[in-house]
DNA sequence: AGGCGTTATATCTTTATGGAAATAACGAAA
DNA sequence: TTTCGTTATTTCCATAAAGATATAACGCCT
């Protein structure tokens, strides 16, 4: 049964967000998947940032964040070096990005049907 | 294809909250369906707040929020009178309280069933 | 008219969040 | 040893969110 009928407003929609937690602190979810997707291509926590409109802080901790949480890491950083340094999404951390993905794939799927008995 | 191995911490877990909006501002979620449940055992806002830990004013403004993005209010407040006033949800309120409630738990379902797959 | 308990609303303070900026550490290469 | 671009980390500031407080409006009842 629907329930648009009663709303001025004739887009309703649904959202969600879905992130992974360890112990109620926040593990993974789009953010973070945007994040390594930009690492990847980039190689840089900076030009990650730079291209998501993030601050290089935030980027930092959300990666010191998830590091800390996986028992081998998911990024590898290093300083200094020719080209200043630079950041690199460990295997490890390329098989979370390829489960969040799928995961979040069925995710959106399931919120498309039910968006649709909205209206 | 499981992911805990990877973690320091056993008990990974899935979240997400479930939200309606209209025209990307929120219209309805498990806060306020608690919100609304609370008014319709108890007949006041500020009773409902309180239940809840929650400021008055937090409770008014979900309200009012609700009610005008509705075409008939989903709550009827009342000043005044023996009892100094009161708070009723009206049909339509409660025809959205239903109507999200076996939404969530579809939801939660969904997600219960991907938890489980982490582990 | 006065008391009562609720809703209505403004104002002020506190807290949380995030960004900006500054500075240091790093290590290869010239 | 100097340069370079990146990562690492702190400090400060601005904005927003939330809470506390205060006060008024309201209408039935005695």
């Amino acid at each position: 049964m629907s329930i648009s009928h009663l709303f001025k407003n004739p887009n309703l929609n649904l959202k969600a967000t879905l992130r992974i937690f360890g112990e109620e602190i926040p593990f993974f979810g789009p953010g973070r998947l945007q994040l390594l997707k930009q690492i990847e291509s980039t190689g840089s926590i900076s030009q990650a940032a730079k291209n998501m409109g993030m601050s290089y802080k935030k980027a930092w901790k959300m990666i010191s964040s998830m590091n800390e949480q996986a028992i081998k890491p998911l990024v590898l950083m290093q300083t200094g070096g020719s080209s200043g340094g630079g950041t690199v999404v460990t295997v490890e951390g390329h098989e979370i990005m390829q489960y969040y993905q799928a995961l979040h794939e069925r995710f959106e799927a399931f919120l498309e049907i039910e968006s649709k008995n909205l209206t």
